[in-house]
DNA sequence: ATTAGTTATAGTCACTTTGACTAGAACTAA
DNA sequence: TTAGTTCTAGTCAAAGTGACTATAACTAAT
């Protein structure tokens, strides 16, 4: 699953957006779906879920989580499926980038109804994990590019929050975060007093399974 | 993998403890590791993964959650295995009627060393999450009875967190919690004024994989 | 019966964090 | 030059936290 920011069709503010592929093959033929396809035998989960995720929509995320693993009885109709369901987040130039077409194409996470198999109930489970890990970790970065002013993180905050952030009280809590570099630049063109440019030099944690890897 | 809390030898206070199965058979014979078996056709995973607990220990767990799946390509020196981990935490009543065998024993969890597969690392990464879940969720009560005095249960966050706190500030914190209810009775037999006993309401959440089973 | 020892429990105090709010700074567009 | 907008720095009260003190209530020893 991939979140990735897009503008509102109607008050253009950001909000969170994945893209979907289309079944064409039975069981749901017809209806969307999460993308994804099977394990082989010489890659690991994380390899995997980045092919699959290349090989569908051409994506490359800064950020690959594994979510959780899905093995109820009746998730398929026709056959056991166990799923090991990860989730991704791009930057928005990296989005910009994904395939789309008639199989393929992105939609707002919080409006999805009719989905393939489970595939709504993932959806439910992986922004409320995005909600817990926005109000904990230092995570909102991945979906910002290198470059952002304090407005579009707390943008992005209100976005996966659903609700508005006070913008002093907000700046007060970011600027607390040693992670947080301030830049020498300024963002020029808007109508307004030009905001300060900010940096994530934070990495992201590793995954448990990955932590041996040489 | 299966916390209880245990006695340490020395102290006397409790500590965390996991019960593990030495290998019958290669690879790793004669190794210790984390109870597991396979996952049949006809149950869920977390089914699957109460059954192998009750089978090999004899257990049934107050709480059972899914830690993580690990699927790296060399876990197992003879064939690619994916793991799909649970953690359960299970009450002292409970643990006390544990099988114990020649091949089947308890081990303090913070030292453990030389376990087959990548057990070390599973067991790692599962005490960090016990760790995490302990400073923010209430998840410690299912280590515990029905009734509790609030130093047994400041004693296994000093367990799991392994550092003491101040029992004032402590029974504070724990009493601003809804989910703690106080009982009008008192515990007994100590050499010192008696505690008073109270009781856990609240209800752990349900794995995201089991919403929708009826 | 009294006292010492131990834990339970309540409370104080300084310090930090948080939410609501005010006000000036710095830019653009009219 | 002025109006409009956002950026940014503050203030203030309320709530929470960590360190600490003091009293209550029991048991065991004298």
């Amino acid at each position: 699953m991939i979140f990735a920011l897009r503008p509102s069709e109607r008050s253009g503010r950001p909000t969170i957006w994945i893209p979907l592929v289309r079944r064409i093959r039975e069981p749901f033929k017809g209806l969307w779906a999460l993308p994804g396809g099977p394990l082989t035998h010489a890659e690991s989960l994380q390899d995997a879920a980045s092919r699959n995720l290349r090989e569908t929509t051409g994506l490359a995320p800064s950020y690959l989580e594994q979510l959780y693993a899905f093995g109820g009885l009746h998730r398929s109709p026709t056959q056991r499926v166990v799923s090991i369901v990860y989730w991704a987040l791009v930057q928005p130039t990296e989005a910009a980038l994904a395939d789309e077409s008639e199989n393929v194409r992105w939609f707002r996470a919080d409006r999805l109804d009719g989905l393939a198999f489970d595939h709504n109930a993932i959806v439910e489970y992986a922004l409320w994990r995005l909600r817990n890990k926005m109000a904990y970790g230092s995570i909102a970065y991945h979906l910002l590019g290198e470059y952002f002013t304090l407005a579009q993180v707390r943008e992005v905050y209100e976005a996966v929050l659903d609700r508005e952030l006070d913008p002093a009280n907000f700046r007060r809590q970011i600027k607390a975060t040693p992670e947080i570099e301030e830049t020498g630049e300024y963002l020029q063109g808007g109508k307004h007093r030009p905001p300060r440019l900010y940096r994530f030099t934070g990495r992201p944690g590793l995954d448990p399974d990955n932590r041996s890897t040489p």
